[in-house]
DNA sequence: AGTTCAGACTTGTTATGACATGTATCCTCA
DNA sequence: TGAGGATACATGTCATAACAAGTCTGAACT
């Protein structure tokens, strides 16, 4: 049983790499301020130079740092973005960025599948899913809706669970609910009257969408999600190169 | 002045990461071999760990190779060549898709940077840039607003250049624009009165935003986008697996 | 005043050594 | 024969130390 809470455990580099994205997020240090060096750094958490560069290395691959050799670091960002890596776990991602997150179960069902739900999961229509609402939160503020669909057999399993009390998704690995491949579709749409007043934006205010169709290695579907943020918190972001592999592409859709 | 020629003097992490990249590329060790242990690789090397494990790193982040705490590493994939064009080109992305591209350059203008743009560009404020106003249609249907802004030593080139007759960043390229790396963040944002009238939609509503910030192999931002697209026509999606690293593809939905 | 240059400071690279932690294998014991 | 545990091995994390190389500042010089 790893508790999530506030990751007590994380390696060192880890910790000042989220010390670091807390401070940035939250104004502490202004885009264009100088980040400590290395060795102010390295005194402040009584810590050697590796564990220091390390953080330093993973905050310069988000790119809310720069510097370089002979330049100190300065900040460049400080909007919170969601490396796609870490697609599957909210609470996880909030904890890395130093905040704290929160969540509300609104909702758990089992009711026959509709059509949509049916054809992203590859069941008949009627088939009985289990289906959860939540409201996710970042340092208590309304950040995503989450209404997410499992499959029956693995749905069954969150009747047993506490949803509010760690990471769900933790909680099936050890189930041996295996959840290898997700396919995520990203677009945005306006806020309907429940996600107004879930989210507290106003109605028909823009959200960022992303829905996700979790499969495992058999390539049977086992969760569907439509998540929807909050923009003004949360945004998605991708780098790519001629070196490294991740593309970006456009999808198409006819009307 | 640095002069870039052939870098005979790369660092031995380099060395040994090109090294590893050569082999694995050219076959000498096929998809599913393990790679060498850090242990063999500082002998063979007559290295320490440090640019050993600098050198992994680098390639598990390229997705070549596998492998985690106590499990070997492991080749995961030998191509790494994937069309980077396909997602600066919006052209060639819809005419890949059997669709007919348009676009009408709206405006191009030199002015003095704003701090956003100053900020994304690496620039300081009022030094001149060269912004691009582009509406892109598909099959005659408005679908996306793009505000490019571009580096003066780059965009001084597009006024030799008739931006509605062919494809921008292969000209660029000829030029010898290096433009090797992008970040992409993406949100969503409400219509304003412009993206409202050019994209034929309603004041307020959602429109998906993909902000971009091109730059060179040296780290150097060359141009930054401001794109905006109808989210009923084009929608963004990504794949992943906890095994390989996470590919973005593109989904084609017939209505 | 403008230029040049030395030196302080910063980050990049590498070596060495140690311990922690996860994985896989093999051997023993029931 | 199957289950369990001891063990070797791999990678992850971190400390300490040294030098290389780029940047910046300020002082000396033209």
């Amino acid at each position: 049983m790893t508790c999530i809470l506030s990751g007590m455990e994380m390696p060192l580099h880890e910790r000042i790499a989220a010390d670091l994205r807390r401070r940035i997020a939250s104004g502490e240090l202004a885009v264009g301020d100088p980040v400590p060096s290395e060795s102010q750094l390295g005194a402040q958490w009584n810590a050697s130079r590796a564990p220091v560069r390390q953080a330093l290395t993973s905050l310069r691959a988000e790119g809310m740092i720069g510097g370089g050799r002979g330049k100190p670091a300065v900040v460049r960002r400080h909007t919170l973005s969601q490396p796609f890596e870490t697609f599957l776990s909210f609470s996880s991602w909030a904890a890395g960025l130093g905040h704290v997150p929160g969540q509300r179960t609104l909702e758990i069902a089992r009711r026959p599948a509709d059509a949509d739900i049916a054809d992203a999961l590859q069941l008949d229509e009627g088939t009985p899913v289990v289906q959860l609402l939540r409201q996710r939160l970042i340092d208590g503020r309304p950040t995503m809706l989450e209404r997410t669909t499992f499959v029956e057999p693995v749905g069954r399993l969150l009747f047993d669970f506490d949803c509010d009390s760690g990471s769900l998704y933790a909680y099936l690995g050890e189930q041996g609910v295996d959840m290898t491949v997700a396919r995520h579709q990203i677009d945005a749409v306006a806020a309907d009257a429940q996600d107004s007043e879930l989210l507290e934006v106003a109605l028909g205010a823009p959200l960022l969408r992303e829905r996700r169709c979790a499969s495992g290695m058999d390539g049977r579907p086992v969760e569907y999600s439509d998540d929807r943020y909050r923009p003004d918190m949360v945004s998605f972001s991708i780098e790519n190169s001629q070196q490294a592999h991740p593309a970006l592409l456009r999808d198409w859709r006819a009307s």
